[in-house]
DNA sequence: TGAACATTTGAAGACATATTTGATTATAGT
DNA sequence: ACTATAATCAAATATGTCTTCAAATGTTCA
């Protein structure tokens, strides 16, 4: 049997990615920026939000470290920090069953 | 490649999960009830607050079927839903690289 | 320099949530 | 019936968050 065994300090890192997680709109954009880095303003544009409030989701992504932003002339482009917030996200999505897509060639 | 879909029904669904592990106590709560079933007052003391918050935060978990609870007497033991509740903190836990014990006969 | 675009920032408002406190229900034992 | 314990509930406070809006920053191009 295995336990998991949770302290103060551990619990709330943990809960704080959870948190980070729990806004519906926040969600979206992290699994926006999931396979492929895009813009705010394509962002924006998925998930049907204002750019400016696009940008205030994504500096919380960025300041836990889920997504990093790199600038191209006018624009910053947002992708998954790296495979374990990769992972986080795509778990706890195929976890609640959400639907997956094998196509490559359609975005 | 396998991307990830998520409308927005969907994402509502998969937020409000991260939302309600997404505060420290209550994630504690449910790390808790995650191995047997456990009374109010024990969750108390073993978290450290009162019996009214842990309760409070309960029938959060309980609504959203993370923990389903059984009366005994005047007690009333709380233990994690199902396999799914525990895998997704179970996993959560070990992506984040908190600590595992093996040991079964201390509690 | 000036205009147009993309993004960020700060402040304000609306809204939701966590926590405390005291009262209330339910159960067991005397 | 009375007491003690366990848990829940309701109201109130405090705290935090999401969102919007307007202004500001930085960039490209003419």
């Amino acid at each position: 049997m295995t336990r998991v065994l949770l302290d103060e300090e551990r619990a709330a890192e943990l809960a704080e990615i959870f948190r980070l997680l729990g806004d519906a709109n926040r969600l979206r954009i992290a699994v926006a920026c999931l396979d492929q880095p895009l813009c705010v303003s394509d962002i924006a544009q998925q998930v049907g939000l204002s750019a400016s409030l696009v940008s205030h989701h994504l500096r919380l992504l960025r300041a836990a470290r889920f997504v990093r932003a790199h600038k191209e002339g006018k624009q910053v482009f947002y992708v998954s920090a790296d495979e374990q917030a990769r992972c986080v996200i795509k778990d706890m999505v195929s976890h609640v069953g959400a639907h997956r897509d094998a196509t490559d060639d359609e975005g």
